[in-house]
RNA sequence: GCCGAGGUGAUGGAAUUGGUAGACAUACAGGGCUUAAAACCCUGAGGAGGAAUAAACCCCUCCGUGUGGGUUCGAGUCCCACCCUCGGCACCA
C-alpha cells in the first residue's frame, strides 16, 4: 500500500472555487502600495498549450509572492483577439469570426483557472470587443488630429496569399510572417503612424530603462540611427548647363570619402528617375518594371549588383565639380534616406562590386588602398588631402554645401490592413474622396457581420451592405466608408492602460488611476515582442504622454523576456515532430501544483533560454510535493532548534531573494533542502511547517492552501504574510573557513566569522605546521590562503 | 557581413559576482522493503592515479568550467586572441 498522498483531483477544484468565491484576487486599485504587474494577453487560439503555462503559471508565482510581501499587485488578463487566424479559420469553416473568436476565449477562460492563477478576471479586456475598440478607434482619433496618423502613397509590402499590406515588422527574411508566402512590393495608399517622429526619444529614452542589454540593443538596432550628411548633386540640363538643373539629393555617411563619388545611384522608384531627359527611357522603363516584380527575397540578393545607366544624363561631383554618370540600381532603396545615394566604389563594398561590373572608375581616396572601408588618412582630396577623414568629414561637408543629417533606418508604421477581423479604421470619404474622422458619439463604430471574407483582392468590408447604408444614412450621400482595419499591434500597444478601467464608457482609461499605476512595474513576455509590440507600445506611450492622455512617457519599467520550452526531443514543439506536450494531460494526472513547480524549476526565467521538456520532470515536482505533505504527519508543538531556525531565516532570505529577480529554479530549490533538513528530524516542529507552508504558498498554492487549513490555522495562506527571516539568525557565529597553500586548498578550520587576523595566523600556522609565509590572505569567514617560497 | 547573448558532469542547471566548481533535480548504479513489480526509503557518483586493506569508506596527489595566452595570493567569473552554438538585423549608403 502506498503511503498515504494527497489527491490533487479533490484539493485543487475546491481551491480555485473557494478563491474565485472569496473573490480573493480581485484588486482594489483605490488602495495603496500599487504593485502592477503584467504579461502579454494571449491571442485565443482556443487551447492552452505548454508555453502558455510556462507564460502565466510562472508569472502567478511571482504575483502570488508580491502579495505576501504585502503589495496590492495588479495581475490581470485578457485577449488580444482581433487577427487573421480568426477570420483564416471562419474561410475555411464557413463560421463567424465573433462567434468562434468568443467559444475559443470561454475555452481558455476555464483552462486559465486550471493553473490556479490569481488574475483578476474582474479587469479582464477583449480587444475584439466594441468596449474595447471604441477606444482604439478613439486613441487613432487623437493620433489623427495631432497629425500622428497620416494617409500616404507608399510603396508598401503586400501578401499576396493573404491578400493584404503588412508592416515592415511582419516581413521575415522577405517572406509574410503569418503564412510564409514570398511578399511582394506594391504602391498604394494607407494609413501610417507617425512613428519616425518619436525615433529620436525612442533610442534616447532606452537610456533610462532597467532592461536587459539584448533587448535594448535590439531595439536600438531596429531604430538604426545613422549620422551623415544630404549633399546635393546638380544635374545640369545638357542644352544649357547652368539654367535652372535638376537636384539628387544623396545621404550619406561618409561625406569625407566624396571626391571618391565616382557615379550616382537612384533607387528605380525614386521620383526623379521619370522627370529627367535621359535618352534610353524605353530601357529604363523596362528595369523600373522587372524591378518592381522582383519579390523581396529576389531584390535582396546580394551577388549579382543588377542596374542600368540614365543615358544622356550626368550629375557633377560637388567636390572635383567632374561630371559623373547617373544608374538606377536595385541594390539603392528607395525608403532610405533620399532613396540615392552617392557611390564611392574605391571604398564601400556594394558599389565596389557594381563599379567592377559597369567599369565605372574607381578613385581611391583615403591612403590605406583600394577596398578600405574604416577611417584614415585622405589622399586625392584637394585641400583635405593629408588630413584624418574622420576630423575633415564636416569640413568637407561645409565646404561643399551639403547639410549634417540624421537618418533612422526605422520607417512609419503602416496600420492599415485589407482584412475584415481587425477594428475598424474611425474614418469616412465625403464625395470628393476627402477623409474625416467619424464624430465621437457614433463610436464605437461597428465592425459590419454581412461581410464576404473571402480574399478577392479587394478588402472584405467593401461587401457590406450595412456599411454603406450606415455611412450614407449618418454622413450622406456619397459619403463612402473607409475599407480597411487596424493592425492588431495598434490594439495591444494600449491594453495596458485599459486594465485600469476596463469598463468606463466614458474614457479610455481612468487618468487618476493611471497616475497611481503606470508604468507597469514588470512586463513578462516573448522575445519575439523585442522589437515590434514593445516599440509600439512605448510609441503609443509617449504619443499620448504629448497630448497629456498619459501621466508617463515610457509604458514598462522592468521587462523580461521569457525562455523558449522545447521538446523531450530539444527540438520545438510542433505537431510534425510529435513532441507537443498537452499540460492537460499532466494536470489530471500530477496536478497543476507539480506542473508549475516544474516549469518555476526548469530554468531561471528572468534569461530567455531554450529548455527542454523533461518528461521525469513533473512526476518529480509531484513526488516532492508528496514528501511535503508526509511531513505533516510527524508535526510536533516543540520550538524548532538554533539550527533550524537558521536554516529557515537562510531560506526564507533565499527565496525572497531570487523570486524578486525571476530566478524561481533557485528559489525551489531552496526549498528542497529545508524539506531534505525537516525530513532528517524524527519530529517536524508545527511553527517551522508553518514557515514552510508560506513559502511554498505562491509555488503551489492549492497543496499549500490544503495543509495550511490542515494544520488548523485560520483563513486562506494567500493573505498571510510573507515570513521575515530574522537577520540575526543569517549571521553565522563560527563559519567553515578553507585554508589554501599557494591556491590550493589544503584544509577547512572552524572560525568564528569575526576572528582578528593574528589570532587566525596563529592557528593557521600551527595547522599548517610552517613557522613563516612570504605572504597571508585573510578574508574573514571565507578563506585563507598563504603564499609560501 | 554587423550587433547581442552564451559555451560548466550523461541531462536541466547552481556558484554569495574574484574566494571549497558541480548546489538542487533528472537519468544511472548498488542496497532495503516486496513472492515479484510499482511506489517508497537508504547509499554512491566529475575524470585519472596513489596509498592502504580481505574489501570498501576515510585519506593523499594530479587533471578538470569551448581552445590558447595573460592579470592575480587566488579565475567558471577579469583582460587579449581564436573556435563553436543560439538570437536579432541584413544591399540601410
Amino acid at each position: 500500500m502506498a503511503k498515504e498522498t494527497f489527491n490533487h483531483k479533490d484539493i485543487e477544484p475546491a481551491f480555485q472555487k473557494k478563491w474565485e468565491d472569496a473573490k480573493l484576487y480581485e484588486t482594489d486599485l483605490t488602495k495603496p502600495n500599487p504593485y502592477y504587474l503584467l504579461f502579454e494577453f494571449p491571442y485565443p487560439s482556443g487551447d492552452l498549450h505548454a508555453g502558455h503555462w510556462y507564460a502565466y503559471a510562472v508569472t502567478d508565482i511571482f504575483a502570488r509572492f508580491k502579495r505576501m510581501q504585502g503589495n496590492n499587485v495588479l495581475f490581470p488578463v485578457g485577449f488580444d483577439a482581433f487577427g487573421l487566424p480568426a477570420e483564416n479559420a471562419a474561410i475555411k469553416e464557413g463560421t463567424n469570426p465573433k462567434e468562434g473568436t468568443r467559444a475559443r476565449i470561454e475555452r481558455m477562460r476555464s483552462q486559465m483557472k486550471r493553473i490556479g492563477t490569481s488574475v483578476d478576471w474582474s479587469k479582464e479586456v477583449i480587444s475584439s470587443e466594441p468596449m474595447y475598440y471604441k477606444w482604439t478607434q478613439w486613441l487613432f482619433a487623437k493620433l489623427y488630429e495631432h497629425n500622428l496618423a497620416y494617409r500616404a502613397e507608399a510603396p508598401v509590402k503586400w501578401c499576396p496569399k493573404d491578400q493584404t499590406v503588412l508592416a515592415n515588422e511582419q516581413v521575415i527574411d522577405g517572406t509574410c510572417e503569418r503564412c510564409g508566402t514570398e511578399v511582394e512590393e506594391k504602391i498604394l495608399t494607407q494609413w501610417f503612424m507617425k512613428i519616425t517622429e518619436y525615433a529620436e526619444r525612442l533610442l534616447a529614452d532606452l537610456e533610462l530603462l532597467p532592461w536587459p542589454p539584448e533587448i535594448k540593443e535590439a531595439q536600438r538596432q531596429w531604430i538604426g540611427k545613422s549620422e551623415g550628411a544630404r549633399i546635393a548633386f546638380s544635374i545640369p540640363r545638357t542644352a544649357d548647363r547652368d539654367a535652372n538643373p535638376k537636384i539628387i539629393e544623396v545621404f550619406t555617411t561618409r561625406p569625407d570619402t566624396i571626391f571618391g563619388a565616382t557615379y550616382l545611384v537612384l533607387a528605380p522608384e525614386h521620383p526623379l528617375v521619370m522627370a529627367l531627359d535621359v535618352s534610353n527611357k524605353n530601357e529604363v522603363e523596362d528595369y523600373v518594371k522587372k524591378t518592381s516584380k522582383k519579390t523581396a527575397i529576389e531584390r535582396s540578393e546580394h551577388k549579382e549588383k543588377t542596374g542600368i545607366e540614365l543615358k544622356g544624363v550626368k550629375a557633377v561631383n560637388p567636390a572635383t565639380k567632374e561630371d559623373i554618370p547617373v544608374y538606377i540600381a536595385d541594390y539603392a532603396l528607395a525608403t532610405y534616406g533620399t532613396g540615392a545615394l552617392m557611390a564611392v566604389p574605391a571604398h564601400d563594398a556594394r558599389d565596389h562590386a557594381f563599379a567592377k561590373k559597369h567599369n565605372l572608375p574607381i578613385r581611391v581616396v583615403l591612403e590605406e588602398g583600394e577596398g578600405y572601408e574604416g577611417e584614415g588618412t585622405l589622399s586625392n582630396s584637394d585641400i583635405f588631402t593629408g588630413k584624418n577623414s574622420k576630423q575633415a568629414r564636416w569640413d568637407i561637408v561645409e565646404a561643399i554645401g551639403g547639410k549634417r543629417a540624421t537618418n533612422y533606418r526605422m520607417r512609419d508604421w503602416l496600420v492599415s490592413r485589407q482584412r475584415y477581423w481587425g477594428c475598424p479604421i474611425p474614418v469616412v470619404y465625403d464625395p470628393e474622396g476627402k477623409p474625416h474622422l467619424i464624430p465621437e458619439e457614433h463610436l464605437p463604430w461597428l465592425l459590419p457581420e454581412d461581410v464576404d471574407y473571402t480574399p478577392k483582392g479587394k478588402p472584405p468590408l467593401a461587401s457590406s451592405k450595412e456599411l454603406h447604408e450606415r455611412v450614407e444614412k449618418i454622413f450622406g450621400e456619397g459619403w463612402m466608408p473607409e475599407y480597411d482595419t487596424l493592425d492588431t499591434f495598434v490594439d495591444s500597444s494600449w491594453y495596458f492602460f485599459r486594465y485600469l478601467d476596463p469598463k468606463d464608457d466614458h474614457n479610455f482609461t481612468d487618468l487618476e488611476l493611471a497616475k497611481k499605476w503606470m508604468p507597469v512595474d514588470r512586463y513578462s513576455g516573448g522575445s519575439e515582442h523585442t522589437t515590434v509590440h514593445l516599440l509600439f507600445a512605448r510609441f503609443f506611450t509617449k504619443a499620448l504622454y504629448d497630448l497629456a492622455l498619459s501621466p508617463v512617457f515610457e509604458p514598462f519599467t522592468e521587462r523580461f523576456n521569457r525562455g523558449l520550452l522545447m521538446g523531450p526531443d530539444g527540438r520545438k514543439m510542433s505537431k510534425r515532430w510529435g513532441n507537443v506536450i498537452n499540460p492537460d494531460e499532466l494536470v489530471e494526472q500530477y496536478g497543476a501544483d507539480a506542473v508549475r513547480m516544474y516549469l518555476a524549476f526548469i530554468g531561471p526565467y528572468n534569461e530567455p533560454g531554450h529548455y527542454p521538456w523533461q518528461p521525469t520532470g513533473v512526476p518529480s515536482m509531484r513526488k516532492f510535493l508528496n514528501r511535503i505533505f508526509t511531513l505533516s504527519q510527524k508535526l510536533d508543538e516543540g520550538e524548532p532548534s538554533e539550527d533550524m531556525r537558521r536554516t529557515l531565516a537562510k531560506t526564507i532570505a533565499k527565496i525572497e531573494k531570487d523570486s524578486e529577480k525571476f530566478k524561481f529554479n533557485t528559489a525551489v530549490s531552496a526549498l528542497m533542502v529545508l524539506v531534505n533538513e525537516l525530513e532528517k528530524l524524527p519530529k517536524v516542529p508545527t511553527s517551522a511547517y508553518g514557515t514552510l507552508v508560506r513559502l511554498l504558498a505562491p509555488f503551489a498554492p492549492h497543496l499549500a492552501d490544503h495543509l495550511f487549513e490542515a494544520t488548523r490555522e485560520q483563513g486562506s495562506v494567500h493573505s498571510q504574510k510573507w515570513p521575515e527571516a530574522d537577520a540575526a539568525l543569517l549571521v553565522e557565529e563560527s563559519v567553515v573557513v578553507v585554508i589554501q597553500v599557494n591556491g590550493k586548498k589544503r584544509g577547512e578550520l572552524v572560525l568564528s566569522h569575526d576572528a582578528p587576523e593574528d589570532e587566525v595566523k596563529k592557528v593557521v600556522f600551527e595547522f599548517l605546521a610552517i613557522r613563516e609565509a612570504k605572504r597571508f590572505v585573510y578574508v574573514p569567514g571565507k578563506i585563507v590562503n598563504v603564499v609560501v617560497g
